[in-house]
DNA sequence: CTAATATATGAGCATCTGTTCATGTATTCA
DNA sequence: TGAATACATGAACAGATGCTCATATATTAG
């Protein structure tokens, strides 16, 4: 038998849902997260900083689709760059985003446990 | 100046990291909360379970819109579903995905505010 | 200045997504 | 049984997405 969850009941949260900026802002860093190579991109970035050819060794995807998708990182505010002579190094620019990505890897891990039992 | 944002160093996240259908399944959950529709869905259900009509009317979409988006939270295993009567209650199953708003919610409203100064 | 390296970006394209529309199925009530 | 209500689902389509390819820009070395 499952279990319904339920948070309890939450002021602050609650406004914000009545909110459909703060709403659309939120899916939007959802979205972020929500593509394999930029999950990649952020979690690398959680660990350092990195030049673009470094997160291209790491994803395993041609410069130009890193460069894309860090512009879209940079858009939305989640990265910020600097550039250090002939390389720029990308930080992740928003704490929040580790805690989404622990809790999402925990969320998934434990997923991947159960449906394999 | 902007200050940079690094975990601590998670032997458990980074384990996960290592594990590519952890990391696929993680984007999955983050997907789903990607989406305007579901994002209304899924926080509509952290409060409390809720029949089709009741979640079309939240969401100001039609009925098969919502349906559609209903199967797409089932097969990932977000949402379940139980008939009672003419109707089919939907309740949140995974706790973590309250945890996911809350904190993505968050992140928005300060960004938000932020860019307002 | 020229070549080499690092990064950014626009166009084009195949694929994916979210919705609508039409219709099917399930349950209740008379 | 038949009508009404609630929900599910397949097809189709417009728009979004993520990649590749070609090319532009920036920095450094010679």
């Amino acid at each position: 038998m499952r279990e319904e969850h339920t948070i309890e009941p939450n002021e602050l949260v609650q406004s914000y849902l009545e909110n459909e900026d703060i709403i659309y802002e939120a899916t939007q860093i959802f979205d972020a997260l929500s593509d394999y190579t930029r999950f990649q991109i952020l979690s690398a970035l959680c660990m350092s900083s990195k030049s673009v050819s470094e997160l291209k060794d790491i994803c395993h995807v041609t410069q130009s689709a890193i460069s894309h998708q860090l512009r879209l990182l940079r858009d939305r505010g989640l990265v910020f760059a600097r550039r250090e002579g002939q390389h720029v190094i990308y930080s992740l620019a928003d704490e929040h985003v580790a805690t989404l990505m622990r809790v999402g890897l925990e969320h998934a891990a434990e997923t991947m446990s159960v449906e394999g039992e």
